[in-house]
RNA sequence: GGAGAGGUGGCAGAGUGGUUGAAUGCGGCGGUCUUGAAAACCGUUGAGGGUUCACGCCCUCCGGGGGUUCGAAUCCCUCCCUCUCCGCCA
């Protein structure tokens, strides 16, 4: 959420980056809103001040056996008056609040403009020694892969849940199982994160902390008879670890690592793009999440962006990194870089990884704060997070790059010792 | 699921209708004393909002929401959470 005192002071800026993001948002409403509402406020104060001033005065007068049914009348009146103006009050805020709660975040100056994805920057690319875009070369995709090894089964999974659960089989699931530990461990040993298992279910205002709530309430599962929301990645429980809390400045930057099982509706995507693994339901990741001071979080976008591709590297397998324009960027971000694995059977990049800087826009609306030493006034952490990675468009790449001629899977030498084995066949 | 107890400031813990944003203790910060430190003593110590160029002034907040009252941490309703006992259970 945006401050309403910056939207105040620069309705312009605002404008521009809502039309930069392809999203629309009365501002012009909104300021109105905003001025009724400190109106109200000043007029319910007075009143208040007035009733405060008079309620300590009765006791006084009561005990000096002066009449005062005058007074009570008078003061009935008033407090009459504040309850009438709180209940407008509130109806404006309600009225101003679902249209604040539908603004997107400022895109930072940084970020290029755009429409659409084509309008991205490739910031650079990746590949391991020896490799090469080799066109000739027949590759069998991973829903084929799958089948042949008898590692995924989509069929039986669209049985049990409905299209787009995978099942994993036997060495396939154990080859999920190794990457989840490895980046994990790679996360915890490598780069300094703190694991936490967190719930895949949560309440209401955890999905309105990080901004999927309101706005993006048809995406999500949701379990109404415990109005619970099931959660499309681990940074809804991880980053509102601490909503509500003021935390101390020596505690920054917290750096947190989890895996989850993500769950998303994807409502309104069908057809090719939905094959396989490569529009889900139900998938694995691994994420990222950090709450850092404000003046550090660009460079903490950096390191987080580099943290996902070291897991790659590692992996050895060929990636590369994108600047995302304003119109491809997400509801809450303020910048976000894609990391994209390379598909040789689909011949394209699959989007792995999303690293964002959310500046203090989940941070206002989770009021997740900290407090500098020797200051008194709390101030918004800016919070990040960043795929870790997302198995699945993973495994795809995974799958693909590393089948042998004779269709069987070499598994990469980092995921050995998690796995126990060295090849699938 | 049933029965009971409870949720107050960073923590502990008073407070059952009237200047209580809240006693007291601990902790934190500042000071006196000291070569320095400890102890002792004194002072200070929550958040949000409105208004103001500013100093300041005002309003709200004692788990969340609603109500009674001139006035509520204190009374009523409702929801949530924690603890104890019983039942059920991976």
């Amino acid at each position: 959420m945006l401050d309403i005192k910056f939207i105040r002071e620069n309705p312009e800026l605002v404008k521009q980056a809502i039309a930069n993001k392809n999203e629309k948002a009365d501002i012009d409403k909104l300021l109105e809103l905003d001025e009724q509402r400190r109106k109200i406020i000043v007029e319910a104060e007075e009143l208040k001040a007035k009733k405060n001033k008079v309620s300590a005065q009765i006791p006084q007068l009561k005990k000096a056996g002066e009449d005062i049914s005058g007074l009570l009348a008078e003061m009935k009146q008033v407090s009459d008056e504040v309850t009438a103006l709180d209940k407008k009050l509130r109806e404006v805020e309600e009225e101003l609040n679902q249209i604040l709660y539908f603004i997107p975040n400022m895109p930072h100056e940084s970020v290029p403009v755009g429409k659409t994805a084509d309008d991205n920057v490739v910031v650079r690319e990746w590949a391991p020694e020896g490799f090469s875009f080799d066109e000739d070369k027949k590759f069998l995709n991973h829903i084929e892969l799958g089948k042949k090894l008898n590692i995924l089964d989509f069929e039986r999974g669209a049985k049990v849940s409905g299209s787009g659960f995978p099942v994993y089989i036997g060495k396939g699931a154990t080859l999920e199982r190794a990457l989840i530990n490895f980046m994990l461990d790679y996360h915890l040993n490598e780069h300094n994160y703190t694991e936490v298992f967190p719930p895949f279910l949560v309440n209401k205002e955890s999905m309105r902390g990080t901004g999927q709530l309101p706005k993006m309430a048809e995406d999500m599962y949701y379990i109404e008879k415990d109005e619970l929301y099931p959660i499309p990645t681990a940074e809804v429980p991880i980053t509102n670890l601490h909503r509500n809390e003021i935390l101390n400045e020596s505690e920054l930057p917290k750096q947190y690592v989890g895996y989850s099982a993500c769950f998303r509706r994807e409502a309104g995507s069908y057809g090719k793009e939905a094959r396989g693994f490569l529009r889900v339901h139900q998938f694995n990741k691994v994420e990222m999440v950090k709450m850092v001071k404000p003046e550090t979080s660009y460079d903490e976008l950096e390191k987080i962006v580099n943290d996902a591709e070291d897991i790659l590297k590692a992996l050895k397998i060929p990636y590369r990194v994108l600047l995302l324009c304003t119109g491809d960027l997400s509801f809450a971000a303020a910048k976000c870089y894609d990391l994209e694995t390379w598909s040789p059977a689909e011949n394209k990049w699959l989007e792995a990884s999303s690293c964002s800087n959310f500046e203090d826009f989940q941070a206002r609306r989770a009021k997740i704060r900290f407090k500098r030493e020797g200051e008194k006034k709390p101030e918004f952490v800016h919070t990040l997070n960043g795929s870790g990675l997302a198995t699945s468009r993973l495994m795809v790449s995974l799958l693909e790059n590393y089948q042998t001629g004779d269709g069987k899977i070499q598994v990469p030498e980092v995921l050995q010792r998690y796995t126990g084995f060295q090849t699938i066949e």
